[in-house]
DNA sequence: AGAGAAATTGTAATCGATTACATCGGCGCG
DNA sequence: CGCGCCGATGTAATCGATTACAATTTCTCT
């Protein structure tokens, strides 16, 4: 009931050190020294092991973990042309669905030694194309994309640099490009379609902005095949777009409901807007399900704080490291 | 009210196309020859421009753009020792909070001039240190860590490769590292306070695990205390550990529902635990706050999706960027 | 035993930028 | 007029690994 504010409190500057100075790092060049041998060794015991004679590699690794050796990145992903690493661009943090996935692939990869690293665009096409310039940049090797919606320049980069990529959370219809991912329009296609059956026959739709925003479009696509399929029609001023967030879900279904003839039902294209819409009606004290019907997508486990029934929709993990 | 499970499906190999070709990217060398300068001149253009002719800056700009020049990163930092990444290490990208604050530092160092890359260890000190490495590995400049606790491994790699570091969401009582946070003793302390103030005698609590989770043993510590001078102990009954979810959150608090004499009052030491344990009262149909107050730290938007007021905690956000 | 293959290891070129140092023309000043 | 400094630019060394190639030793097989 009460929300006390707590201040934050920067660390000043400690007393006195501040020397971050370099160490004297040991390079390759110390190992081989120590082990008695040439680098060309070293790099073999470490990048090809099966290489070296055993006795050697014994005392090489011995040498490495002696000195704490680590090997300077740069300098092999100059000379090798590659770095083990492999960049996720996701439209944003804050919707953890994302951040799940993407945490699901960098275990894979790790199992096979790349690592991630991951960036956001904040859902600007213009932006992701800067931001995979950057990490092109830093030499990353592969590309994971959300969406099948990109800049065309996305696509150029891409090919001039000759990283591969994949696009996740939608197919490609035309295979274009390589992708992984689901159905976004069947999705909503079903929910639509079983609120139909339900007797519903005005549904509301809350979805995130469409533009550069493909499975928005399909999703929104999947309700209007619904309705159209039955021989019904998604009235527009029932279709309210907001970024995804809980205050932006709680208003869109705040103006729901204060249309002249609200619908009955209401789709949230993911399980924020679900969760925003049915807090609206517990503010306006509309009743669930009696009054209005409220559905998402996506199962996350938000949905799983209030008492209803979401599709569940399971993004391919396994497969999109599979893909690399 | 129903689920509906969507399977997934990969997009299998494209019909013929695989060449992944590395094109003929152009490098300093080209820019120089289209510039009619030499690559030095190219790199001062880049890095020091008041250092050369507005000319031939104009020139050697123009022939960059013209052969969409990107200097190669890894050669870059291999020969200036540095390679403007900074890296964060956070816990778990599921629990969105990391996430958030991470993501609005990313934006400060952006302007900058420095991408961030982000690493997570679920909660795993050693895996942390593992990480931490991999990322020096790939020539990480500086570092970001959530807490105050981590292995003493960590500390002294950082120091062995000269890495400066900020720990966050924390601030160091006896200053030995730079920290930049909140005291999270006194959020809970305070929180507590507020309950015993109300009238509650009998104190629940859900926490993260302990061990190497400084926020979690600090938090903890706040309520003990506020127990203490009113006089009153926690029974450490009432103490349940899970790791941060929702489903572990609501199995925490049935727990607690359970036992012979519950809690009257019940303090999730972070929202999700305490909307898990809204969810486990309405699911025993236990009536909150007639039954047992509810309240939890952080003030995620989750909390909103209830009814309940939750502490409100701003962790500092542009303040870390200045510590960079 | 001898030729050729296979296994190990060393030598040195190489990746693509940055940067110390050298060069060169122009300018100010005694 | 000549010395010295300054600004702009080129030359070449350098960062620290990888890896092509060569050199050496050890097997293998006839």
């Amino acid at each position: 009931m009460i929300l006390p504010l707590r201040t934050l409190s920067p660390g000043p500057a400690a007393p006195g050190d501040d020397p971050v100075g370099t160490r004297p790092r040991s390079g390759a060049k110390d190992v081989a020294r120590l082990a008695g041998v040439s680098t060309a060794t070293v790099s073999r015991t470490l990048n090809t092991p099966e290489q070296v004679d055993p006795e050697t590699r014994g005392r090489v690794l011995q040498a490495a973990a002696k000195l704490r050796y680590v090997p300077h990145g740069a300098a092999r992903s100059l000379r090798s042309r590659r770095s083990q690493m492999i960049g996720a661009v996701v439209p944003s943090f804050e919707y953890a669905l994302y951040a799940r996935t993407t945490s699901a692939m960098q275990r894979t990869f790790e199992a096979r030694g790349y690592s991630m690293v991951m960036a956001e665009h904040r859902y600007d096409l213009a932006k992701e194309v800067a931001v995979a310039g950057q990490l092109i940049r830093h030499g990353v090797d592969a590309f994971v994309f959300v969406g099948l919606d990109h800049d065309p320049a996305l696509f150029s980069l891409l090919e001039d640099y000759g990283r591969p990529y994949v696009l996740t959370w939608g197919v490609d219809p035309a295979r274009r490009h390589p992708s992984v991912g689901f159905d976004n329009q069947a999705a909503t296609h079903a929910m639509a379609r079983h609120l139909i059956d339900l007797g519903h026959r005005r549904l509301g739709l809350i979805s995130a902005p469409l533009e550069g925003n493909d499975r928005a479009r399909a999703r929104g696509a999947g309700v209007r095949a619904a309705l159209h399929e039955a021989g019904l029609a998604l009235d527009e001023r029932c279709v309210q777009y907001g970024p995804i967030s809980l205050t932006a879900a709680t208003a869109c279904m705040h103006r729901l409901l204060e249309l002249p003839d609200p619908p009955t039902a209401v789709l949230g294209t993911n399980d924020v807007f679900a969760v925003g819409a049915m807090v609206a009606c517990r503010q306006a004290g509309v009743r669930i399900p009696e009054d209005v019907s409220i559905t998402g997508v996506d199962n996350t486990d938000l949905g799983a704080t209030q008492t209803p029934g979401l599709t569940s929709i399971r993004t391919p993990i396994v497969e999109i490291g599979d893909a690399a």
